[in-house]
This record gives C-alpha cells, sequence and structure tokens, in this order.
DNA sequence: TTGCATTTCAAACATTTGTATGAAACTATC
DNA sequence: GATAGTTTCATACAAATGTTTGAAATGCAA
C-alpha cells in the first residue's frame, strides 16, 4: 500500500474517533482498528501519539486561521484598504461558528473534531495553542486601524469577549439548548453570527466603563448537601 | 488516626495537586504521598478515583451556587422583590470571578482547582456539570421578572453570553494577558465585573438582532504549511 | 480486659497503553 | 530479476495506574 494512503487511513480515523469519543476515550489500537492498519503503522508515521494529535489539530487550525485572514483581507479590500470593525468581527468569529454550528455540521468530522479539542485540550494542543497569540495579534492591528481613536486596553477586551461568546457558544451548545428548551436555535448560524458581531461590536465601542462600588454577598456558613448545587 | 483527618488529607491533597497541575498529570499515588496516607485509603473513603474527584467538583460548586444565589437574594430584597437586571448578573458572574482571578487568587487553592476543572473537563466532571441547568434556570427566572418584556431567547443568549464572558475570562486569562502585554489588568477584579455585566446587560437589552448577509469568505486551496498557523 | 467494628497498611493484581523490535512483504530502480 | 529502500506486521516490552486483598493496627463500647 503507497505510505501515503496508511498515513491518511490514520488521520482519519483518528479524527473520527476523538470527535466521536474524546481524547481520554480513544487509545491508539481504537484508532489502527479503525483505519485497518497495523498499530506500528502509528508511530512509524507520525513518531508518537503526540504528534499525531497535533498534527490533526495544526491542520485545521490552519485552516480555520486561512479563512478569518482571507476574510479580513477582503473586508480590507472592499473598504478600500480600511475594514470597519463590524467587518472585522465577523471575520474574526465567522469561520469558526460557522465551521462548528449549523445543521450540516453532522457531517463534518473536522468540526466536531475542533469542538473536541476545545472542550478536552489535551496537551499537545495546548502547546499549539499558545502559538494563536500571534495570529490574533493581527485582528488587533486591524481593530486598531479602523477605530484609531480606542485604545488598547478597550480593543484587547473586545477581541477576548468576541472570542469568548463564539467559543463558550460552540463548547457549552448543548447547555444552552437544553437550558432554552430549544428556544435559543443554533442551527441559524447567520443569526448567531450576527448576535456574537453586534454583542462585540457594542462592547468596543461602549466608552468608559463606569465603576461602581460591587456588592459583596453576604456569606452563609452551613452545612452543604448535594441539594444545593 | 481519626477517620475523618485521612479523609480531609486525602481531599486537600488533591485538590492542591490538581490545581497545579491538571487532572491529566496527577495519579492517585501522587495523592496519597502528598496526603501521607496509604494508596489504598481512596478507594477505602471515596470508593474510586473519578468519585474523589466528583466529591472536590461538588463542594466548590455548591459553594459559588451558594455565593450567587446568596447575591441574587440580596439583590431582591434590595429592590423591594425585584432585583435589577444589572444586579442579577453581577450576582450570577461576580462569584466565579472574583473566586477565580485577583491579585491573592495564589493562595486560593479551591479556585485554581475550579479553573483546572474549567479548563480540563474531565467525566466525573461534566456528569455533575449537566445538571447545572437546574441552577441556572433561577437566574433566567429572575431575569423574565426584572425584564417582563423581553422574550425568552434574547434572555437566554444574554445569559449564555455573560457565563461566556466571565468562563473564557476566567480560562484564557494567560492568553488575554499575554496578547495585551499586559495592558489588560487581571487583578482589578471589580473593573472585570463591572465590565461583563455592562455588556451582558447592553446584550439583554440590545433589541431585534439585525440579520445582515454574511459575509462568505473566499476558500483558498493551497498546500498548508506550519508557517499559516 | 475482651470483643467487635473501623481504619490502615504493604503488597500484589490485572489491565491498559504507548512504544520498540526485527523479520517479512512490498516497491522501485538499475 | 537482483538490490536497496520503504513500509507493514505480529509480537514483545516496559511502565503506569486504579483497584483489591487480607492481615495488622487502632479505636471503642461493654
Amino acid at each position: 500500500m503507497a505510505s501515503d494512503q496508511t498515513r491518511s487511513a490514520i488521520l482519519a480515523a483518528a479524527e473520527r474517533l476523538y470527535a466521536d469519543r474524546g481524547f481520554g476515550d480513544v487509545t491508539l489500537r481504537d484508532i489502527v482498528a479503525e483505519a485497518n492498519v497495523n498499530l506500528a503503522a502509528v508511530n512509524y508515521h507520525f513518531g508518537s501519539k503526540d504528534e499525531l494529535i497535533a498534527e490533526l489539530f495544526v491542520t485545521r487550525s490552519i485552516q480555520t486561521n486561512r479563512e478569518r485572514l482571507n476574510e479580513l483581507k477582503a473586508a480590507e479590500e472592499n473598504g478600500g484598504g480600511r475594514a470597519s470593525i463590524e467587518d472585522i468581527m465577523r471575520a474574526l468569529v465567522g469561520p469558526t461558528l460557522r465551521g462548528c454550528l449549523g445543521p450540516d455540521r453532522e457531517g463534518s468530522t473536522a468540526a466536531r473534531f475542533m469542538i473536541r479539542a476545545s472542550i478536552e485540550s489535551v496537551p499537545p494542543i495546548r502547546r499549539i495553542k499558545n502559538r494563536e497569540v500571534d495570529h490574533l495579534r493581527k485582528f488587533a492591528a486591524a481593530m486598531r486601524r479602523a477605530m484609531p481613536a480606542s485604545n488598547d486596553t478597550e480593543l484587547y477586551w473586545g477581541l477576548h469577549f468576541a472570542l469568548a461568546m463564539a467559543h463558550h457558544t460552540i463548547r457549552e451548545k448543548e447547555r444552552l439548548l437544553r437550558l432554552s428548551e430549544g428556544k435559543c436555535d443554533l442551527d441559524d448560524v447567520r443569526a448567531i453570527i450576527d448576535r456574537v458581531v453586534t454583542v462585540s461590536v457594542m462592547a468596543l465601542t461602549m466608552g468608559d466603563v463606569p465603576s461602581k462600588p460591587a456588592l459583596r454577598p453576604v456569606v452563609v456558613h452551613g452545612r452543604l448537601t448535594r441539594q444545593d448545587l
């Protein structure tokens, strides 16, 4: 068998299994069984289990980052070199949300894998995620161009909150669905992106935050029971 | 030795080690060494490793939920039976943010443990988190009372985004610090709570989201390299 | 003290898991 | 078709890890 076939089979099987059952529950033996290859093939082609996971995650991350930057570039060219803050935020959260939500997501192993990576966060993935700051700086720069009057602190908080809403929606979509008893439509990706973008832009343009005294809670000491949960 | 002492020593040691090194890196042998008890004590007192983790997480969750509800109750009594939406959001995100951020957090093992639980999400914790919806419903009810004109969908999205900003700030505080090169002050917990509350209230009171056509990205097919990440 | 229940302890168990090995099969080049 | 390089395969290895066991120690009530 051509060497690339085995490699690809392993990658595909691993992504599918990790997406379905999580990193903790899937062993190399599960993967090679699914891929119909020999156990030793993983170490032969990838060096180690962690490098296999890293390769999966890097590939998908690159794709998402590419989409983001393409969308940003398109928005900048559309605006004659300067994109609107709204379009920048849309370029930031759109690709991820489109990839991980939506009615056709069942067919997308890649999307489910990225959701899983977002939830479980194993060491090889954590290491890669740390490099993501460099990518985000490009968005910070674009935002600075779009809002030259705003100070950097506000800008970073806005960027941070935009990612917060996008990622949390992906991570906790099941809970939101259950909490809202289906009232929040998680299949209408366009509306979700609009919502996240709108709130993000509002957060960015809200001016100074008034610092009002925080309410201190009354701490009640007492025996804790499971009911309290 | 009194049986409770061994129990407590195990709980304390486990919480500390999990907080410092994560669930994946800490074995029962590490825990019993730290607690100066016998290996079999864990299974004797807790039944299994997973039940030990569950007990740790349940205890801390109960505490947070108590603080939240106390703060909500105080706000409602302050407002003559009906709390303002702002105070409700503050009661929702305040306890968690105060617990997990701030300059004195180094001393708080409990806080670091909860951060870790938020990042890693092991099976026994995931199972417990699913019950959290019941707790959140109480906040949804309070919000409904505070904003009777608002529809449920908007309400749930606002609640969801508030938690998104709070949890994401806790989870990704290191990255935000690095991205902003220290400009975002993650020790000023009061300001962070104000910021999250302000944005949440804005999100809740913003009316209908205009659904404008989303910008479709130009998908570029090409060879991916690590540089693209 | 005696007797019974609880708790501790050292040791062993039983798996699971990622990795390594060396021979065999295969592929491509000359 | 011989040879060298690559890939596959069955098998073994070594280490880690949660759990169990049965005896010893301890605590406690009568």
